[in-house]
DNA sequence: AATAATACATAAGAAAATTAGGTATATAAA
DNA sequence: TTTATATACCTAATTTTCTTATGTATTATT
């Protein structure tokens, strides 16, 4: 896991791509598809989701749609033309940020 | 400049890195550099800046040496040995994030 | 003379995450 | 079969950290 201070900033960025990427996704998906796809190294936590996807809909950047699963609740969650634009400016805004830091931290880069 | 939220968590870094570089830098100077490398793109405020200062020198991360300049006092600060790991450290975590961060986002950049 | 730049500092408030707790169903293991 | 883990939602108190605003004071520029 990486310290909670250098997470901190990039929830909705990464909310915001992975709803662009998928047509719906609920919550606890999110949550399992982020650890999957960092190898545990960012583990999102539900008090830090829950309240960012409320907001998000409340923004109407998001949309819900509450769908019975047995007897369980599952909340969909998809975002909007609005939420679209929205993740893209987030997206190039934090590769600009790391090519700042990039030069900042003097690291060396590689394209792939 | 870039949003808020996403310069937060490598206020750290960013000062640890520097002092690293430098023999002793005051911290007025660290925001004029720091404005000056990411061509304003970053612009640390006092307000977050001193405090995390005496924190890292309460913490023995950094050594302070006030110097009068003219009739104005300048703080100079200087990184100890444990704040040069603790420097190498944050600098290592944070490439480690961003490409965690450059196969979430499915960016095309990779650092070495 | 007035403004901007240099140089330090702190305190009130806001924002956002952590921690901890709550509710509830479904499944796997002991 | 009972216990633990996984699924799935949620919120509230606390903590952390930054922003905003303010304060003091010297030096340089307009």
């Amino acid at each position: 896991m990486y310290s909670s201070e250098l997470i901190k900033g990039t929830l909705k960025t990464i909310i915001l791509k992975l709803l662009s990427e998928n047509d719906k996704m609920y919550g606890y998906e999110i949550t399992q598809k982020v650890k999957e796809l960092t190898g545990g190294k960012i583990q999102l936590t539900e008090g830090a989701l829950y309240p960012t996807l409320h907001a998000l809909e409340a923004n109407g950047i998001l949309t819900t749609n509450a769908v019975n699963v047995g007897n369980r609740i599952r909340k969909y969650y998809t975002i909007t033309p609005t939420g679209k634009s929205l993740a893209e400016e987030k997206v190039t805004e934090f590769q600009d940020f790391m090519n700042t830091m990039i030069f900042l931290l003097d690291l060396k880069l590689k394209t792939v």
